[in-house]
DNA sequence: GTGAAAGCGCTAACAA
DNA sequence: TTGTTAGCGCTTTCAC
């Protein structure tokens, strides 16, 4: 059974039928110019009859802009990112525009697949958040971009706004209450690329704290997961066995956290009492009784919001703070003493 | 400071620097004609030069075809969809297609803009995730679509392909679980909205089962509470204090439940001793130990696979089996006896 | 092997 | 108040 595919109606269409030109159907449609009540009502009764909506690929080529923003995230299935989505498809329905989503899947060869696709939808800015490609590529890539914002990354140059988070005053924190606990002999759970900036920056907050309190680093505290929590279980449940002298974990996000106290759990380790646990983000599952995570809460949905007006900012050609910090919320829990 | 914006090369340009015609460069990017190697490579040469891309935009005019499709999810913060997105995207990848993303918001205002925009986009297929546009609306708009999926709905007619969840077997087989542990006074956690299939499909399970075991089904036996641990903890806590002959929670989903755990510990109740629970869709958490809940895996990236995988066989007019039932995995934990 | 001309759906400039 | 013409960037005839 083949059926006739649905044709989309044309300017010609309505115009044919309601027996006026082109121009006074695209005239009635962008309400901008004078036309006779009259025609005005004949041209809007067919429009609806036949269901006409202006074509966006036409205007495109006509207004030279696309009314779309592109979007690209290590891993929708990190549940962090949602609310990211969240904030910038808010903002972006703001200004009329569209979101064109992308997976990069933590690979860099699909954020090169990710520009590609943008610059033939001619889109009119891009977010990416926590790029893995290199400086220089990213770079170039970047300066063929009408606006762009990184979240998660170094500032480059002028050719992209940054958001970052606080992390330095939160590792701080976090240091300050693992050792007014007592808690000296503390470990980083981190994920496997060493290059990400949100890694970096907390690993480097992490010594300078351990630095600021003269306490001396022992490489052997770190270990690496895969940013989930089965994976992070496995991981410290193995680390704890051969470092028990270890009693806190820093952990990169709440996922890993939450492996860590399953690791604990399983080795028959009180938590907080022998080993104090601190993620990061707050995500909705750390306040649950039965987990009741130590963490620092960042505004996610915030941080989609913020980064997407910068965006617009920027497309509209005005000049911006460059680089947004945004700061975190100590959440207390009953993971650390 | 205002800086030029970048302005992408266009296919004259190439031509122009290459010293060919437009027609000459359109065959070296297609692929598709025979063209002299010289001439070949002095043209992508420019090519790369010049960052050409051919744009989408123009290309859309040309071929009828926009290489988009749209996809609806009731809500993005709900970290069920995050993976269903997943299943989407992979298999548009595969076809070439990008994917415009929306967030209905459960609002079904919000469906009719998704729905415009698609049209003006000339999106060549679209999946809506859960829509609560009145069926008679969401009739006439599919009618104006290429091709379309919906997951989570009652067959309409042939406007579009359906994708769902056998829930029934799922209610059949916690109704017998429970009733195995002696669980006679059940009560069901439901959304506020009742329209929506998903609910009304459990629920009707619920009831199904409960007569299937000729046990009559006590109308005050039932919970509302927005679809998120915090607000089901609330509602439940408050439904069990007036209620405390209710021994069993078949919870709407995973989130749902994890509030009726919360609320059970709060009240001192055992879980599944005094209380058994049970939830919808497995996500990540459930398997944490400290939570343990008993519920049915939802295979999340297959759904978005099986969707997509739908919506383009629909797309290349081939016959498709016009609904798609989905099968769940009894996962049993310790929330259950 | 290559190029000229037409046209996809729309809007801006200019007439009428 | 309305219509005509040209052109956005690309591909598709059809010549050469």
């Amino acid at each position: 059974v083949t059926t006739v595919p649905y044709k989309a109606a044309t300017i010609i269409d309505v115009a044919r039928e309601a027996g006026v030109s082109p121009r006074t159907v695209s005239r009635v449609v962008n309400g901008n110019d004078y036309v006779r009540q009259e025609t005005y009502d004949r041209v809007q009764d067919v429009i609806s009859r036949l269901g006409y909506r202006p074509s966006r690929a036409a205007r495109s080529l006509v207004y030279d802009r696309s009314m779309i923003i592109g979007l690209a995230i290590p891993e929708v299935k990190n549940p962090y990112f949602a609310e990211v989505i969240g904030g910038v498809e808010y903002v972006a329905q703001e200004h009329g525009y569209n979101v064109l989503l992308f997976n990069a899947q933590n690979l860099a060869e699909r954020e090169r697949d990710i520009f590609r696709i943008l610059e033939e939808n001619r889109a009119d800015g891009l977010i990416f958040n926590t790029p893995r490609l290199p400086v220089a590529e990213l770079k170039e890539l970047l300066q063929r971009q009408k606006a762009a914002v990184l979240i998660g990354h170094d500032p480059i140059d002028h050719s992209a706004g940054i958001v970052n988070i606080d992390i330095l005053s939160a590792m701080n924190q976090a240091t300050d209450h693992m050792l007014q606990a007592g808690r000296r002999n503390l470990a980083y759970v981190k994920p496997p690329n060493d290059s990400i900036y949100p890694h970096r920056q907390r690993f480097q907050g992490f010594l300078a704290a351990l630095k600021r309190h003269q306490i001396e680093y022992n490489q052997d505290h770190i270990v690496e997961c895969q940013p989930e929590w089965e994976s992070s279980y496995h991981a410290i449940r193995e680390f704890l066995q051969t470092h028990p002298e270890v009693n806190g974990l820093i952990c990169y996000h709440d996922l890993m956290a939450f492996g860590a106290i399953e690791a604990c759990d399983a080795l028959g380790l009180a938590v907080p009492d022998q080993v104090a646990v601190i993620g990061f983000d707050d995500i909705t599952f750390s306040g649950l009784n039965r987990l009741s995570l130590t963490t620092f809460k960042i505004p996610r949905f915030e941080v989609g919001v913020q980064a997407a007006r910068m965006l617009f900012d920027r497309m509209q050609g005005l000049t911006d703070p460059g680089t947004i910090i945004i700061d975190t919320e100590f959440v207390r829990r009953n993971s650390t003493p």
